[in-house]
RNA sequence: GCGGUUAUGGUGAAGUGGUUAACACACCGGAUUGUGGUUCCGGCAUGCGUGGGUUCGAUCCCCACUAACCGCCCCA
């Protein structure tokens, strides 16, 4: 039997790579122009790392991660999510000594989630992120979001909601969670199973719940909103008050909870226009206790992480299709063996003046090299036969507009530059 | 981890317990002895996800497995 790729892998192949790297590049250059530079960490680290820094109580960490053991019994697991290894990083180099602060980085890469998998979800999938270190202005969280919304507005999509909440710095949060569990304790037979178990575990959880979306003590529970300190609300302001004054609008939502332990503050998510379930397409926050928790001196993170995944499916059901420029400059059709030779030469001049060209390397007949030059929406075609090679000139053809031209072999790479601008 | 649907060539898909498994697209060749995107003609699955079983015989019936898709949970 065939072997067949990993359950919940997919290839990228040739036809849709293009696509991949257009998406690559908008992602670089916009983090360019917010000041965002790259970091590249390693695809697996200690399991420890992902226990501490994402949290140990987390769907993630108790059961989706790809744990494995070395020959060196090393208890490894491959990355879940960018943000901590990215902190890992941000400790272990010290970057909290660096002169330019806050520390801004950005990730593009793989991440592995071992779960089921369906549209919009799968084992591996590929995460750009950002994050910012350093830093507990208000500010720049709205320039979190803000680089995210740029980076998609920049793709083409239009339909994109952005949704936001805080949940408060720690005593905030303990205040709330303790009025949840009070509110629903009560009447907590009359919930789910799933919402009976997170009673202990995660009441916040509760409010999201599908299944008793209807009860009574949905509508009456406690607002996160209502349970921040005065410094967390006046926080809150700060960054709302920073994505009015740039125009970006948003939806409050005081159930919004993210599923990783270090968020704390702002919390946000955006989402898409998609066929199906999923419409997430990015999900950030402020993480202000995970530098110290992994080792490092208090400070301040902030961040988010989207999925490339479904920004295509977000693409897709827009409409929208990115222009990415594969296409080849000339196609050199030969027809006969010393064609065939000069081809070769003239093939090599023109890649080394900056063309895209190709031949053929099947020995077809003129017609069936027209036809892969077709396919390969090559613009022009250069001819040579014996004719041409009697008078020292190739006959191209503009595949568009069905012209030709003859052209001295000398000036053919003169020629094309001229017609071709890239 | 749970539930539903599905599995025939490069692709989309029809089909039957029994000699050659429709059709369309794509592809290859020819008509057009040196020119693509139009037209016409021809070629193109020893094979119907994998492994068992029932049967004289199975792609079609039964079982298991695997995978994909959709939903739940959760998330990007």
């Amino acid at each position: 039997m065939l072997i067949q790729i990993p359950r919940g892998t997919y290839d990228v192949m040739p036809e849709d790579s293009g696509v991949w790297q257009k998406i690559e590049e908008v992602a670089r250059e916009t983090c360019a122009l917010f000041n965002y530079k790259e970091i590249r960490t390693p695809i697996f680290e200690s399991t420890d790392l992902f226990q501490r820094g994402v949290g140990d109580t987390t769907d993630i960490v108790q059961k989706e991660m790809y744990n494995f053991t070395d020959r060196g019994e090393r208890r490894l697991t491959l990355r879940p999510e960018g943000t901590a290894s990215v902190v890992r990083a941000f400790v272990e180099h010290k970057l909290y000594g660096d002169p330019q602060q806050p520390v801004k980085l950005y990730y593009i890469g793989p991440m592995f989630r071992y779960e089921r998998p369906q549209s919009g979800r799968n084992r591996q999938f590929t995460q750009f992120g950002a994050e910012a270190l350093g830093s507990k202005d208000p500010a720049i969280d709205a320039e979190m979001i803000a680089l995210a919304l740029t980076f998609y507005r920049k793709l083409g999509l239009k339909k994109l909601k952005l949704v936001l909440n805080s949940l408060g710095d720690p005593e905030s949060r303990k205040a709330h969670r303790d009025a949840l569990i009070n509110h629903f304790k009560p009447s907590i037979g009359e919930f789910c199973s799933d919402c009976q178990e997170r009673l202990e575990k995660n009441p916040l959880r509760i409010l999201d719940c599908k299944k008793d979306h209807g009860h009574p003590l949905m509508a009456t529970a406690p607002s996160i909103i209502d349970y921040l300190t005065d410094e967390a609300r006046d926080y809150f302001e700060q960054v709302k008050l920073t994505l009015d004054a740039i125009g970006i609008t948003y939806e409050l939502d005081p159930t919004l909870v993210r599923g990783l332990d270090y968020y704390n503050h702002t919390t946000f998510e955006i989402m898409g226009a998609t066929g199906s379930a999923i419409s997430t397409l990015a999900g950030g926050g402020r993480y202000n206790g995970l530098v110290s928790e992994l080792g490092g001196p208090e400070t301040a993170g902030v961040g988010f992480a989207l999925s490339i995944e479904r920004l295509l499916i977000a693409l897709e059901s827009e409409g929208i299709t990115l222009q990415t420029g594969n296409q080849l400059d000339c196609y050199l059709a030969a027809i006969g063996a010393e064609a065939e030779k000069k081809a070769a030469v003239l093939l090599h001049q023109l890649r080394q003046n900056g063309i895209r060209a190709d031949k053929d390397y099947l020995g077809r007949k003129v017609k069936g090299q027209f036809k892969a030059a077709d396919r390969e929406q090559a613009a022009y075609v250069l001819v040579i036969g014996d004719e041409e090679l009697a008078n020292g000139q190739a006959n191209v053809k503009n595949m568009t507009d069905g012209s030709q031209e003859r052209v001295a072999f000398d000036e053919v790479s003169t020629y094309l530059k001229n017609k071709i601008n890239h």
